[in-house]
DNA sequence: CAGTGGTCTAGACCACCAA
DNA sequence: TGGTGGTCTAGACCACTGC
């Protein structure tokens, strides 16, 4: 190998930096395809999987992504910026500049929905809900899309006994959504958790994210209590890491 | 290359498959070393680095790390909980079960800390504390250790007008830490705003959480505000993602 | 059908660690 | 000093895409 790199960092890592700045400096635009594996490796004059580890370190961060028998090509980071806690009062807190800039106005659209009733649960949703051993759950199931691609997938979990036979079983819950039919069955949602967790994703998550398996996916766990403190839905949502900001505002 | 997958999964994800079920059965303990990579491909019959990929997988995933000369070891995953919002009445909320269990009673302690005053900010910064040009920060750098092990790096901004010459200058800064100075101050924090991101870690905050490249970190930036709705301090903290549960509690 | 990325092999050299 | 993981090379075959 040559001894030019007096810091010793590995060619694979030094190209990657290469790519990262000429993509910053918007030498290529989002969408654009980039040349293929081989002539890159040509360029850098390293061997084909050398160029393969040094883009592979660039899909990772979310820049780049590759599709088979196509090429790389260019991913745009626009990140979408999730409220946690609704603003209530929107007062002078409004005007603060935020630290990442995201498009708040964006919100995705649903793309697939089904409703599962009287399904066995996980074991840790029923440990939540501290269901008896046979009692099932209404599972909701929901893909959101923004500009046609897949962002988050999002599994709400209700105890049967409690929807049955109530417009939450169907696929369109009315005005207010949910948490209005759960008001209308004298539970309405006092109190909410929310958990976050990042991990890798599994096959099947990777797959109806469209999103590469080395990038990692925020596991977004809402727990809604009523005013008693049962609790009556959990939301487990599943993001595309490099696309979210989740933001959360609350007073001292 | 043998036609038995009938599914077509590739190898180095079948063989992490495999050795994924063989840590969750316990087959290894925590801290325990694996066989070397040439054993465990001549075990699985396949290429040294075919092997490594599969590796490569468990790793990102925390389950397993690697150090070069020494071998790889089961990594354990006891995750940190992290409230957001602190918890001030502690009512029948506080019996209710989590989705992912955590050790709630743990607090990572402070390995390192260091004060810089009348540093010029990154823009970033200076955005949000809407400075005029010229003017200058006070940074507290910060990192927590968990068990001997880098668990979070966190950088404090001030406004250096605000803060010069007071106790936030100093290592120590008594009792109540920062908030309760910046209320000496009169600038008593009232509202705080939590943006999380999630991204693949620089080569600096890799090293210095001691975590792989291919691991992902937390950004989680934490902006105070007065009663007068002004930003006094932001506390940027980067966190591995494989070991923290952060968790927000609220009211509908 | 030609070109692409995805996987896999069989080597090699290096830096680092532990005995 | 021998074994370890980290990097790199030069091939190969495959599945998929788009013309």
């Amino acid at each position: 190998m040559s001894r030019e790199g007096q810091t010793s960092q590995p060619k694979y890592l030094r190209i990657a930096a290469e790519l990262r700045g000429a993509l910053e400096r918007g030498d290529y635009q989002p969408g654009d395809r980039l040349p293929g594996e081989n002539t890159l490796a040509a360029d850098f004059d390293v061997a084909p999987l050398t160029m393969r580890q040094a883009l592979g370190v660039l899909r990772s961060e979310g820049l780049v992504g590759s599709r088979k028998g196509s090429g790389w090509f260019v991913e745009s980071f626009r990140p979408i910026r999730r409220r946690g806690i609704p603003r209530l009062a929107r007062g002078q807190w409004g005007s603060g500049k935020t630290i990442w800039s995201a498009d708040d106005h964006r919100a995705p659209d649903v793309d697939q929905i089904t409703v599962q009733e009287d399904t066995p649960p996980p074991e840790h949703i029923s440990d939540v809900f501290e269901l008896a051993p046979g009692e099932t759950v209404c599972v909701r199931s929901r893909r959101y899309v923004m500009e046609g691609r897949p962002v988050m997938v999002a599994e709400s979990y209700l105890p049967q006994s409690l929807v049955a036979g109530s417009p939450i079983t169907q696929a369109d819950t009315g005005p207010g959504g949910i948490y209005a039919r759960l008001a209308d069955l004298g539970h309405a949602p006092a109190r909410f958790r929310e958990e976050i967790r990042v991990r890798m994703p599994s096959a099947e998550e990777a797959a109806r994210l469209a999103i590469p398996a080395d990038r990692s996916v925020i596991k977004l766990a809402r727990t809604a209590f009523d005013s008693e403190g049962r609790a009556v839905e959990i939301n487990e949502m599943t993001m595309d890491s490099a696309t979210y900001v989740l933001d959360y505002e609350f007073d001292a």
